[in-house]
DNA sequence: TAAAAATACTCCATAGGTATTTTAT
DNA sequence: ATAAAATACCTATGGAGTATTTTTA
């Protein structure tokens, strides 16, 4: 009597992230007849529709949204099934599904990858870079197995491991270098150049500045870091960039660093995933040795390859 | 690549209960190869076996008990999306899968059938009576939507609702009628008829008593109140019974009922269900039209079917 | 050697495809 | 009029049955 399966609660659950017959049905692999008959099954079994079909719309009933809750966590904990097996083995093995934001991914994957590929070689890290949100609505829907984001993300069902912290420097064209390096106070009055929204970087140099509304007077937007130095450069304005962004980023670039004194802003690195993850453990130890390479780059006597 | 199925999982759980490929296949109405195919294209699938197959004997591998207990999970909540749309219509419809102690159920269910058929006419009540253990059990399970237990439970994920209290009454051989009435100390000197081990009351008399053994001197068992209260007219003993349980249980035995004073042992009852059952706010309604039932029987000047 | 699980094969139910019709704006 | 979902019909995969073999205590 129990005819329920887990191809309705996927399909079910491309169908509401589409809210279109034809591209869920795309996304599952399948043809949108396929797709609308499981659909139609399902809330035949159910005895209610759970979407509403306008000509151009489909949009989710009260109960449809109910059961899309729940349906996602099934299918999170079905996929988390699958996990299991990988750690019981020894070793983490198989293909580890990373994220990591975009102000860090440039800096530190490449030698995160290689740590890893030393120290688990049975390991097949699958980078994904995007904004933190993204990534944490990948984690939670068990798209991605851990992420490399800014602390904190208070997100009760996530597991958070501090990786290192690390302080914001002022980037200044170099015919300013010989000026004082400005408090926050006084950026507020100047040109400043920032990432566009989404980026968590952003927000975190704008709440330095103590500026409470989104877009204070003198502020343009770049899409990179890279994009950023290369503006400040050019005399357009000053920028603020992560510690670990300095080596790559001023390489070419005809600008001057500052540190901030004595109180320089900072940001806090951590990898986060999901706490009824079977790997957990494993990831625990994924995240050791990522500790490890922060702490690498962070001793001044280091030098990487990315040179200086 | 996610050929995971709910089937597979109901399958498993079957055979982790059974530890018997061939009962499990029966339980599941299907046949031995059809059942040993799912559970090997499963082990398959996580790369690692599930189950030791001994000659006489199944066990789970340490993977398998860590599988079970995930896969549980997944089958109770796919379990409550079946009743998500019930609960989501107006009146609560379709079956009850109510479960009630051995200890209420004869003197309540009745009244409890009656009001409900009245009050919830759409409704199916389908009662099942048991000990206290095995009902939660079948609640954690999803086996079953509400159960009449005595309270406290304690269990976390179950959302407990009281219905009454009541006392329980001293049962002795007419006989005995003018002699005063024993206090628990007296009580533990004396021959005292109690249920077998299981039922909740049976702990519950104990507890009253001060008996830190579960078995005193002057213990006898037996099966049911009513068996219990025959024994007392025999003179072989006497007996607590629930208030509850006096009309219908005292009617023909010829013993006579006291009460303790100024403090009678007494129980609470009351009503349990999963936290994360979608029926719940309906479930409270159930509640309610119970307890009122409880109400009137308590009322002296009510009487009901069963006379007295 | 005997009970139990695995294998071999056969079959049919059903998920899914293509072609088409119906629906709603 | 048109995009989108439902329906009709057909095909093929795989779940489940029976018969049988293999395993192990």
């Amino acid at each position: 009597m129990n005819g329920l399966t887990l191809k309705h609660l996927r399909y079910f659950d491309a169908l509401a992230q589409h809210s279109h017959f034809g591209r869920a049905a795309e996304s599952c692999g399948i043809s949108q007849p396929a797709l609308s008959v499981q659909i139609k099954e399902l809330e035949t079994m159910l005895g209610s529709p759970l979407v509403e079909r306008g000509a151009r719309v489909v949009r989710l009933t009260g109960l449809g949204e109910a059961f899309l809750e729940r349906a996602k966590q099934i299918l999170v904990q079905a996929a988390e099934l699958n996990d299991l097996a990988r750690s019981a083995k020894g070793a983490l093995a198989g293909q580890l599904r990373l994220g990591v934001i975009p102000t860090v991914a440039p800096y530190f994957l490449p030698q995160i990858m290689a740590a890893l590929s030393e120290r688990m070689p049975g390991l097949e890290l699958q980078p994904r870079e995007s904004v933190t949100s993204s990534l944490i609505l990948d984690l939670l829907e068990s798209k991605l197995d851990a992420a490399i984001v800014a602390l904190p993300i208070s997100e009760p069902s996530l597991q958070e491991f501090v990786l290192f912290d690390e302080d914001f420097l002022l980037v200044r064209p170099m015919s300013e270098a010989h000026l004082p390096v400005p408090n926050a106070r006084m950026l507020q009055e100047m040109r400043l150049l920032l990432l566009e929204e989404g980026h968590c970087f952003r927000d975190q140099a704008l709440s330095f500045c103590n500026v409470a509304s989104s877009r204070p007077r003198y502020l343009m937007e770049g899409s990179s870091l890279s994009t950023l130095v290369q503006m400040v450069g050019a005399g357009m304005g000053l920028t603020l960039i992560p510690e670990m962004a300095i080596p790559l980023e001023t390489r070419m670039a005809r600008v001057s660093i500052a540190r901030f004194e004595p109180e320089a802003p900072s940001r806090r690195i951590g990898m986060v995933w999901r706490k009824t993850n079977p790997l957990a453990t494993k990831l625990m130890e994924v995240g050791a040795i990522v500790r490890r390479v922060g702490e690498r780059k962070q001793d001044p006597g280091y030098s990487d390859q990315n040179g200086r």
